[in-house]
DNA sequence: CAGGATCCGTGGTGATACTG
DNA sequence: CAGTATCACCACGGATCCTG
């Protein structure tokens, strides 16, 4: 028999279309440009919607509304709205959103871990191919 | 002092600019729609540009040759072509690429734990936004 | 304060046709 | 066989202006 001892990306890939696409929905929550980084600032507690703008540096409010918009979509961030004036509204990360900070964090290590490997690589590859 | 003793998000968002930018590169690699998949066909062994789009139903052959490319540039694919007539070209995982499949795997099992979860909130969240 | 609406540039992706 | 070249589409993201 071919059973995998060791866990096998067939899992995510080779197993059915369906998977896949699961994966890549997934991924593509997960990759853009803010949500791992919104995720990030809310797990020490809740924050306001211009607490969000302030600390994460460069993102439009455009984004942020549209971003946080999804990770509620999708249940890993919870709106609340309090009905004063002026209008206040907290954010905070789901008990599901929870679970996705440990595997985050296990890509960020690798990210950090072989950056400089890989910046070396496309160095490499580029000198190479501009010859 | 306020060392943390788990794993922070800060570790990547929090910390410099400069690592979330490597993060986000790192994620828009990975990220993409065939990267993760490519890696994951090859894991078992070399494969040809042919065998590899077969294998991986939905993408046309320029994507196939583009998404191996970055691949490739990155480390995580190494390419060898044959002079032969007709031409090949083989692709394999090199060991740096091969470093990366855990930490997929971890975020594919995640969405596989999950997605049934999210698929929920997806659908309630639609419900109530339309009406 | 917390957004919504609108416009627009850019880049990722696909379809098609062609080539060494 | 293993690409390359070209065109076209559309989602992502930013900038700006407006509102309850």
């Amino acid at each position: 028999m071919e059973i995998a001892h060791e866990p096998r990306m067939h899992t995510m890939c080779g197993g059915s279309e369906a998977d896949a696409e699961v994966f890549r929905s997934i991924l593509s929550r997960v990759g853009d440009k803010w949500s791992m980084m919104l995720i990030g600032m809310l797990q020490d507690g809740p924050m306001r919607f211009t607490e969000l703008k302030q600390m994460t540096s460069g993102i439009s409010a455009r984004m942020l509304t549209h971003t946080l918009r999804q990770l509620e979509r999708d249940g890993l961030v919870a709106r609340e709205m309090f009905a004063e004036i002026p209008p206040r509204v907290e954010y905070r990360v789901t008990p599901l959103g929870r679970t996705l900070i440990a595997p985050i964090l296990v890509l960020a290590e690798w990210a950090s871990t072989h950056q400089s490997e890989i910046a070396a690589h496309r160095l490499k590859y580029d000198l190479e191919t501009d010859a």
